[in-house]
DNA sequence: GTCTATACTACGATAGAC
DNA sequence: GTCTATCGTAGTATAGAC
């Protein structure tokens, strides 16, 4: 119960200020309890941080289970049912970056983008990895016409068009012009998204 | 002398650590001078901090003010030229996400990004605005089957392609099997940002 | 302008009471 | 398991020498 909520705490904190910025201090007042509980559940600071990356690999992926789990139940698809089957991951995984809730947890996995650490291990293999790997089947199975990097340079790129939602966040709000992303512009930024995605995949190869 | 080096510094410590995890001292001494020197020439810590938003506002609009020079003379442009210029814009902006230089301000840039501060509006006034003015003018130009709010999404998305370079730097590693992006490997995400672009742009209005 | 010295606050870790 | 108390370190800011 105090782990749990020590957990989503540290999870905004280091989020927000990383893991030099963040306090144990602080993160243990606003969880209601004494800094010395961090010491006794995790060991100290690192090991609660490390203890984040598992926690928010936990969530993305319970969240992505769905959607992955029917792409493994149709196994090898025709060209029309990858092509679906991509669009809804990555709806899906735009909706994600949406979400008001992913604003905590994004900081702390870009940040581990940019600078890894021991944590971005336990990112990639506990949450990414399975999402990134079916991607990249259904992409190549879809341009056959692309060779293997191209394909997984491509796939790269489709989820660029989702993740700059999170990740360039208060400039999508100023070119858009709006203050938040209310479901109205969600809408047209997701049906752009599945356009985008339908023009490149269905892309004749020349 | 002293003040460029500590801005150079600064901006490497305060993109790597943040605000909060960045030290006064450690920057001060990486840049050779006592820790008072920020107080005198930024007035102290924030002061440094805005002033980084400043320089690195700077350098990349300078980066950017060659080929944002070639829009502006070319002026309203036949449909052929705005799809060539926004290729050539776009290539430019991915080409500094995959210098190695713009790690230690893109961490900074993207902080500010999911976490607006003051400095935001120094970043975004500085640098961005015009380059994102531009891209959507041309983006209006070309799909002129798209009203407003799409071609803004649109523009969203097409920069998302290469941001994402950047930003999911250590997982575009992981999922192109490399440790890290040589040229080689450039080329092709060059060239897959340049088809999908195109896709994207010359899309039939259904 | 740039330094040293210092005041004050907050950090993480740990020991020990309960 | 959770707390309080405390230690050593490191943070920013500031005053004052040069």
């Amino acid at each position: 119960m105090v782990l749990a909520r020590l957990l989503d705490t540290a999870v905004e904190h280091f989020g927000r200020q990383g893991f030099e910025g963040a306090s144990t201090r602080a993160i243990a007042a606003a969880s209601g309890t004494a800094m010395s509980s961090i010491t006794y559940h995790f060991g100290g600071k690192e090991g609660l941080y490390l203890a984040v990356a598992d926690h928010i690999a936990a969530k993305i992926a319970v969240r992505q289970s769905d959607v992955l789990k029917v792409a493994r139940d149709v196994g090898v698809a025709s060209r029309e049912d990858a092509t679906s089957l991509l669009l809804e991951i990555l709806e899906s995984f735009a909706r994600m970056m949406l979400a008001t809730e992913s604003a905590a947890w994004s900081s702390f996995i870009v940040r581990e983008q940019q600078h890894p650490t021991a944590a971005f291990e336990r990112l990639y293999e506990g949450a990414m990895k399975e999402m990134v790997e079916t991607f990249v089947a259904l992409v190549t199975r879809v341009r056959t016409d692309l060779d293997h990097r191209e394909v997984r340079a491509t796939a790269v790129m489709l989820y660029g068009q989702a993740l700059v939602l999170r990740v360039g966040h208060a400039s999508v709000c100023r070119i858009l012009d709006v203050d938040v992303l209310d479901a109205e512009i969600e809408a047209v930024l997701l049906a752009r998204l599945r356009a985008n995605t339908l023009s490149i995949l269905l892309e004749k190869p020349a």
